[in-house]
DNA sequence: AGAAATATCCTCTAAAAGCATGATTTTTCA
DNA sequence: TGAAAAATCATGCTTTTAGAGGATATTTCT
């Protein structure tokens, strides 16, 4: 019996890339791909996938999400998150919302057969060569922020002052500047540029 | 003839997926893969290419400085842009430096082919579906920044201040506020947080 | 119902950033 | 070698941020 899988990537190129090195790989077999979130449901829906590869970022919903989606719905699927080097510090919040690992996209046929591997086993995969050629910094976890600090946050990288930010939230500056430096505090930065620098690092805004 | 490519990634992803593209069209040859631009440089060397795929970000130099330099030394060598829709803006940077088009990493196959057959036949070769499941923003170009401001705007992007900026660069702080000004003109930004989120966008910091 | 988390508001101070205007020296390159 | 571009510095002013300390509603969840 093959390890049935499912790929949700909306780039054709990583699509295919993974088809073919999966393709001659016994005991392996692509059930389908998907392009977005919404094909990955519809998919799932209709056909038996032990383990689905999740793109962190997809046109519609965020891979996050969808891993989220899927073990609500599908418990029984296996979650594996495709990031690419730029986005591993998303991984802990695929982590967090039940995958059974992560991949980043520059892994080699070894590793993914690996993960392959050990997900089926049960088990969890994560690639290990975490700071070469990429980010030095020690991929920092998310910050938990409330609702009204995502809010904040994205009004102070859409470059609003904190007057406009209160103009806009119906709320007074004080306020305003209140959850500005919660944000502050949660990424423990100490001004704007650094915050939004993080921010962006971590595909918040 | 065979058209003779080569494919400049970091991702094996990319690279197996281009080639299993390609590899069942007639007329066209997939003469090597490499995955840096060190890498890219010698196989072009002793290799004959016609068109080189490049990945725009890559682990060494930007695939843009690469560009450049294949254009200097073999300007035969057609170059055609590999981006990923977070990276369009690069795109126009690419075609300053000589690259006969760029190709987004979510073309299909039809595209792709397309665009060889352009390029080949000494054309130029772009998508045009340009804001789609992408970026909402006009995908401004890169304002053409000096050395010193790239440098400011990385320190900037650290979280350190003019002050701090200015002793790190044994310059006055009215200098690095000129700079730092500079820098919003040229982004057309009025504040720190767009200047860092945008910059972030274009993959400067 | 009650604790904990969240959101709201306040005052005050100092530091930093933003904006305008102008000028001199150094590099770069045609 | 000259013109253009870049880098340097200055002064003065206004707005915004950063930081500290505290306070009161309002949700949320057990």
């Amino acid at each position: 019996m093959s390890v049935k899988i499912l790929i949700v990537d909306d780039h054709p190129l990583v699509l295919e890339g993974l088809k073919s090195l999966l393709a001659d790989c016994e005991g392996i077999l692509v059930a389908g791909t998907a392009s977005n979130a919404i094909e990955a449901i519809a998919f799932l829906k209709t056909n038996e996938v032990d383990i689905a590869f999740l793109d962190i970022s997809l046109p519609d919903i965020s891979g996050i999400e969808l891993c989220k989606k899927i073990k609500e719905q599908f418990p029984s699927v296996k979650t594996l998150a495709l990031s690419t080097f730029n986005e591993r510090s998303y991984v802990s919040r695929m982590i967090q919302n039940g995958a059974s690992g992560y991949l980043i996209k520059s892994s080699g046929k070894e590793e993914i057969l690996e993960a392959i591997r050990q997900v089926q086993a049960g088990g969890y995969f994560m690639n290990v060569n975490f700071d070469q050629a990429s980010s030095p910094a020690p991929s920092k976890t998310i910050p938990f922020l409330t609702r009204r600090e995502k809010e904040v946050l994205l009004l102070i990288a859409e470059g609003l002052t904190n007057p406009q930010i209160a103009e806009q939230l119906f709320v007074s500056v004080t306020t305003v500047n209140t959850h500005r430096q919660n944000l502050l505090m949660k990424f423990e930065v100490s001004n704007t540029a650094s915050l939004i620098k993080l921010a962006a690092g971590l595909g918040l805004i």
